[in-house]
DNA sequence: ACTATATTTCCAGAACTATCGAAATATAGT
DNA sequence: ACTATATTTCGATAGTTCTGGAAATATAGT
């Protein structure tokens, strides 16, 4: 992971909606969670959630999957496992 | 921490500039670094520089003070720390 | 083909962020 | 007081992000 992809990463997380979500995703597990169960948690338009499930997306942070009507969406834990590495080795006074 | 906080500190490090002084400042260690020598290594304006540096600072990532006509930056570590941690106890799938 | 459900894309306005030159402020030395 | 150095604040512009209603798309069932 570069900089610039950590940079991005770091930036689409840093919104309390989108953080939300991403939380969310990752203690749904594999299976991931239909767009419609996220709104009904979070009760914020399908217009709005849309536009921050595709920031997330952008930023490989999840992906989606369709099962008929439903597009369930998965956190992509390696890439988020990523981030956290190279910002303790890059940014951890331990690691020095 | 909590998510606001969490996403407020993400947020400031979603920048490829505010990232690379952040990272610099962690390398500086304790002493910290002067604003003109990351002026200088990072070769931006004065102006631009002095934002950036005044964004990471609005989230408790950095502090200054000042020797002479010096102003040094370092690194508000434990706020990092906690940030990571945040990230670790909310969003990791290990911990579940 | 029609209807219903799930979700995205389009559109637009308001709010915010990034950039940087120029002016202002702070401090030090003479 | 004056000059030089270090840094911030002002002001303005361009670009980006956030939000959500309405329209469009995708799929399923009848």
């Amino acid at each position: 992971m570069d900089i610039e992809i950590a940079a991005k990463a770091l930036k689409e997380l840093g919104h309390p909606i989108r953080l939300s979500i991403y939380k969310r995703l990752v203690k749904a597990g594999q299976p991931g969670m239909a767009v419609g169960k996220l709104q009904e948690e979070l009760k914020i338009p399908n217009s709005t959630l849309s536009h921050h499930i595709a920031s997330l997306a952008s930023a490989q942070l999840l992906s989606q999957t369709r099962d008929g009507r439903t597009l369930y969406c998965q956190a992509e834990y390696e890439h988020f496992e990523a981030l956290i590495e190279f910002l303790q080795a890059e940014c951890c006074a331990d690691q020095m």
